[in-house]
DNA sequence: GTTAATTATTGTATTTTTTACAATATATTC
DNA sequence: GAATATATTGTAAAAAATACAATAATTAAC
């Protein structure tokens, strides 16, 4: 290689994990408390480093189970962010990657440098640091997009839900309100939420159904043109 | 910084861009004849590593800009590639935009290493160095679903265009037909594309009305929560 | 065991949007 | 003025979206 390049090769790049959860108080959004500089002692995006010998994809997958414990999550490229200024160590382009999970179905192991793991609620971010509220405020908007068009949506609720959960969720993400009757048709009516014949538990008042999502019936669904839109 | 940070700093960050246009044989992708190694004496997509003093997103504009005298291209970032072995001479990341223009409205002035600049048609796309079928291929994807959602098409025809080709063009990217009376109907009833009170010159038959697209109408009808979907 | 409280569930009429479909109009060329 | 070529337009039927409120099922309190 020419001697000419050299200076290119000067670059670090990183992930950072924008990992979203609900529950019934509302959106949530995981960070860990780092242990390490530069910010050590604050809250901040999963996010590391990577390193040179690891496809792209993968160091993200990596990094998340390395500071969370998190493992086989399913996550998605969003967007690069490349300002000169926005890391102190030198030029660090950084890769926002998100996902979405149940919760309830995983624990939080924190590890490597980070001290902690903990879900905020989405109004209660602290200030991050780099350029992680930035980053986000776009992994917010992301999502709002993408739930109205794809499916997503169930992967932040338990397996078993009520459509009532199914509702709040969308009001809560979309920031809108839907009718109920109405609301519910539409879902029936896709055909790919199937009751499960189960009810509620423990409740103090009327049960509801449980129902569930059903990716095969979605993926036919899919192929044969439909497209989800709420 | 911790010496510990240094084999982290050994990545290189390239972009490479995506640019349509459209005319009346149909979708084109500009490419350059690469006049330095790697790949030296190759058509790809014009797309440069990025010095690490100038922010991500002016990079792209500049390589553009530099490579092919484009200048003041809207671009949007699509993805970012990050195989291991995706570069010979070490880690590269590429970031991928796209961007669409109106042919005739600019002249290619291939300069720097790119030895010339030519539109290709989309159906005949040589073998191209790096991931750059791959990128495409993205982009192609991209352009399908964006375009629906989004009044870009207007982007790739002249300022003053007919309804027929603007069908031609959203047949021809969707790869679909529609209904010329609902297409019609439809497209006006939106009513952000206006009637300019011209006629085609120089046809053979009946000259078609020439409309153009009026932004400042699509804004205000985004602010009232209408969405385009075609 | 009756009543109160709480949330779940369901139907219908109206309006709007989408779809399917073909005849007429306007220009040029010969 | 006849032939050729593309542009333009309307309507009825079907489907989807919307607006709207009464009844059902459970627990808790008495």
């Amino acid at each position: 290689m020419d001697k000419h390049f050299e200076s290119y090769f000067k670059a670090a790049v990183s992930v950072d994990n924008v990992v979203f959860g609900f529950d019934h108080t509302g959106l949530k959004v995981l960070l860990i408390y780092r242990g390490a500089d530069p910010y050590r002692n604050c809250w901040a995006l999963p996010g590391d480093l990577i390193s040179l010998d690891t496809n792209l994809s993968d160091s993200a997958e990596k990094v998340l189970q390395d500071l969370t414990g998190l493992d086989q999550i399913y996550m998605e490229q969003i967007h690069t962010f490349g300002k000169v200024d926005r890391h102190p160590y030198g030029r660090v382009f950084t890769v926002a990657y998100f996902a979405l999970i149940k919760i309830e179905d995983y624990h939080l192991y924190p590890s490597s440098w980070a001290e902690e793991a903990a879900w905020f609620p989405i109004g209660e971010i602290p200030d991050l640091p780099f350029d992680h509220n930035e980053i986000l405020a776009y992994a917010k908007d992301q999502l709002k997009t993408k739930i109205r068009r794809q499916p997503i949506g169930f992967e932040l609720l338990p397996k078993h839900f009520t459509l009532t959960e199914l509702q709040t969720l969308y009001e809560s993400i979309l920031e809108t309100e839907f009718d109920v009757r109405n609301f519910r048709k539409k879902i029936l009516s896709m055909d790919f939420i199937t009751d499960t014949g189960l009810k509620q538990t423990s409740v103090t008042h009327r049960p509801a159904k449980l129902f569930k999502y059903n990716a095969k019936k979605y993926n036919n669904l899919i192929n044969t043109g439909f497209a989800f839109d709420l």
